[in-house]
DNA sequence: ACCTGAACACCGTTCAAGT
DNA sequence: ACCTGAACACCGTTCAAGT
């Protein structure tokens, strides 16, 4: 009978909260406050609602994470591609690291084996389409794509949790760890450190990024 | 007066617990039931105590960490080095790898900025030798350096969660996400990634860290 | 169908008191 | 000097009930 009625009103209680506005509320936080800020209490309070209403929109915690992680991936750019195919790894790569740095904290959902995400598969075909144009097998494609994965990663995670620290112990110590571990370094004992030592710090804040992975690349297609 | 009694015996309350005590406790949980299960109420129950008996023996639980992380650094192996810098460079990284690689848990600590602990400098300053035999600046060195570690780290990091989300995707449901995703691949949109599918999970479980380490450091020492 | 409140089983850490 | 117990301010999640 109700079917009948003109406006199709679906039966039930009607939504107060959608799952769009969840992780739009979720995005914010995570912009302004940081992952660790971003609980179910938090962002219920965040959309004004109940912890509980949110596992009606999302399977839990670690499912919103996801979906957060596939708002961005979809809106990360998607560069010119050059011709040539080394450039083109190397491209394809930046691009990836660009997209990630701006988000470290992504890299805690996308290390946990859910791989990208399904529309990001786009970096992983670029890489290994222009791995394979490099002449390289289908095997050593993979591994080339998974030795630069390695690299990005390694990257992305090392430097955005030292830039946290630095922050962190400036804040509180007015000098690294680092800084002081270095300053009181025994030149007899580890005298190569010790050539560097003044010049380390300095270094570590340099983003050296594309100069490592061109000589990776350089490296993992050598023998093409 | 009491000083001068024979038995050198300290003022004040006797100690039950040992700050090696809850150290070794804490290693013993770590290596049976994970780094997830090191808190400090169920540290206080493996030394029979109460948690905040620990605190007089530790900063808190940042601090008891960076104590194990000291720990595992003074044990991990230092291996004999070839005399060849090249190669030389290869086997510290090597050995660094597969001393972390034991306990992958520690990255979390050992990313955060602190370093190494001061007992695992041995590690850098190998390192920065070797590189600085190869021919390169210190400043290249350094460089070099960084590069390894991140592609080191992030070899780690990747693996270990890779491994781990494996297992239980596999307890859970019988079948990865990746396993899914590369099942259900659009040839047409992802044609590179088509062609290495079927060989993609079979080459993502063998270790070619050696292969990728080596491919980094023939460029980064190329122009030298 | 969607939302709520109370409750469970946890955390790390502080504080005041006991021996 | 060392330890304890109670308490604070949190978590994610389950469960039973309400609209």
């Amino acid at each position: 009978m109700s079917r009948m009625t003109g406006q199709k009103r679906p039966p039930g209680r009607p939504p107060r909260i959608s799952r769009d506005e969840i992780v739009a509320a979720a995005h914010r936080i995570v912009a302004e406050e940081g992952v660790e800020k971003l609980t179910m209490r938090r962002l219920a309070r965040e959309v004004g609602s109940t912890p509980m209403a949110l596992y009606h929109h999302v399977s839990d915690r670690d499912g919103l994470l996801l979906l957060l992680l596939e708002d961005y991936a979809v809106r990360a750019p998607r560069p010119d591609l050059p011709a040539d195919p080394r450039e083109r790894v190397i491209a394809v790569a930046t691009a990836m690291r660009d997209a990630l740095a701006e988000i470290p904290w992504i890299m805690d959902v996308l290390t946990s084996g859910r791989l990208f995400g399904r529309s990001a598969l786009w970096f992983n075909e670029q890489i290994i389409a222009a791995a394979l144009d490099c002449g390289l097998t289908p095997e050593d494609a993979v591994r080339a794509y998974r030795a630069i994965w390695h690299y990005t990663a390694g990257q992305i995670i090392v430097t955005s949790r030292e830039r946290a620290a630095r922050d962190r112990a400036r804040a509180a110590t007015g000098t690294t760890y680092r800084e002081r571990v270095f300053g009181t370094l025994d030149p007899d004992e580890h005298p190569a450190l010790a050539r560097v030592a003044d010049r380390w710090e300095e270094l570590s804040v340099r983003d050296d990024y594309a100069a490592g992975l061109r000589a990776l690349v350089d490296g993992l297609v050598r023998r093409a």
